[in-house]
DNA sequence: GGAGGCTTACTCGGATACGCATTGTCCGAGTAAGTCCGG
DNA sequence: CCGGACTTACTCGGACAATGCGTATCCGAGTAAGCCTCC
């Protein structure tokens, strides 16, 4: 079981976002090239994180990508919700006749209860938190990229 | 991001082996009719279990699976990670020109932690437990079906 | 010099292809217990 | 009876097929900004 890199890229995108200037946008191109992946793909990531909310996009000329919303808000919880859907990790299936059940299956039971531990921690961190602690070398590429 | 139905399956069949009387084995045949899958799917699955060491076989007549260990010594953890691997569940990858670091990837360290807070639970979650608390019809299954 | 058309630089979304892990089947090999048959 | 061969009931393991999902590419459509041209 592993997160798919689509997950690790909108994460990542999402950082970058935060630090570009308030009103300025960031485009595919330079998003993409820096994570070397091609602009194609990033940009079929991003239009989740549209759908989602958290970032809009404008078209045309000098166009792109920025945040709507404040980057205290934004949850890394709620970005990977929007990459991977939200079902819960483990299903038990309950294909058997009797499942090893009480009130639903008991594994079924211990499984969500380590999923709500790893979602707690998630909902606590937000984007804003790990920006903050970036490098400046980081900053200065999104400022010259910012438009 | 979901776990392998894999992962569910040796779940339960390994609640089921607890539950068998001490000595006896259960054979593939009944354990995967209450699961509903194929003898030979779930033999795949079960060869994991042996190679981790939390299982026996006998091969022949009357053969069949059974624990090689305390079912409290067994926690979850150690069950997922003899089907899933042990690779972490979300890789930066690091491709980046200038990833999103201070020393490492911040976002890897955020989801290392939310992950590690998973394992914890799971790690405290035996097997024994589970099973002590499971109905008497699936009791009444094992015992008849144990040899 | 102003309005309208052209170019250019973008994102959007659908269609499609590819690769790989999961899921699943098939079958031959090996093995142990129980049975049968000949001495 | 007693021992050896036969049968039967199992697991093991490799080879293979199918399926689905994640990853990725391509391309036409739409759109906004800036420029250019022509009246």
């Amino acid at each position: 079981m592993k997160y798919s890199s689509a997950t690790n890229y909108a994460l990542h995108t999402i950082v970058y976002l935060v630090i570009a200037p308030a009103g300025k946008s960031l485009g595919v191109k330079p998003l993409a090239d820096k994570q070397n992946l091609s602009q194609a793909y990033l940009s079929k990531i991003m239009a989740k994180l549209v759908k989602a909310g958290f970032v809009e996009s404008t078209v045309g000329v000098n166009g792109g990508y920025r945040l709507t919303r404040p980057p205290e808000s934004i949850s890394f919880m709620e970005v990977i919700e929007a990459i991977e859907g939200e079902e819960a990790l483990f299903a038990c299936g309950d294909t058997h006749e009797h499942a090893i059940r009480v009130s639903g299956c008991l594994i079924q039971g211990v499984m969500d209860e380590a999923e709500r531990a790893m979602e707690q921690v998630l909902r606590e961190r937000t984007i804003a938190q790990v920006a903050q602690r970036m490098g400046e070398e980081c900053r200065a590429f999104v400022r010259r990229e910012a438009q």
